[in-house]
DNA sequence: GCCAACGTTGGC
DNA sequence: GCCAACGTTGGC
């Protein structure tokens, strides 16, 4: 199992309305990297740490898991959507998306602004690969993160 | 709303 | 394949 962070504008889709869905498909990612990230290194049962940016207290809110593997993105051939790309076609679909699973909020969230300033998540890619939307995260910093949100594993 | 960082596009 | 122009992200 390993662990991710996903990113989530909560204006657009936030931990609470996972909460309620249960489950929800993780779509629109149309960035390379991670579009790479999703086909070919997320697995079935690994851990997402769910994250708020472009808010006012960007953060690790909650965890997910994830459910089944990379399937094609509906949304890409969809003309009404936001997502839409007109290059991709069901024949050959560019861009894939998985499911997730609520798990649980962070009874705390961990703040952007926490995680920048202790040495220990120096090497996290949400700090320095801060555009990244399909983050990795090493086990010990995940642990870490979950124990300082309150989180009992 | 600003702007730095960085990803994508397209002409050559 | 390079790289300038352009678009987007996201913290502040």
């Amino acid at each position: 199992m390993r662990d991710w962070l996903f990113k989530t504008e909560p204006d657009a889709y936030s931990i609470d309305d996972l909460a309620r869905d249960g489950r929800t498909r993780w779509d629109g990612i149309r960035n390379y990297q991670a579009r790479n990230r999703l086909r070919d290194e997320v697995n079935a049962g690994d851990r997402v740490l769910v994250y708020h940016s472009s808010c006012a207290v960007p953060a690790v809110v909650g965890i997910a898991t994830v459910v089944g593997t990379a399937e094609p993105d509906p949304s890409q051939f969809d003309p009404e959507s936001p997502y839409y790309d007109p290059r991709s076609s069901p024949q050959a679909p560019r861009w894939v998306m998985v499911t997730l699973a609520y798990q649980a909020h962070l009874p705390t969230p961990v703040t952007l602004k926490q995680i920048k300033t202790d040495p220990v998540f120096a090497e996290l890619e949400l700090v320095h690969r801060g555009r990244l939307s399909i983050q990795v995260v090493d086990p010990h910093s995940a642990a870490l993160i979950l124990e300082r949100g309150g989180l009992q594993q």
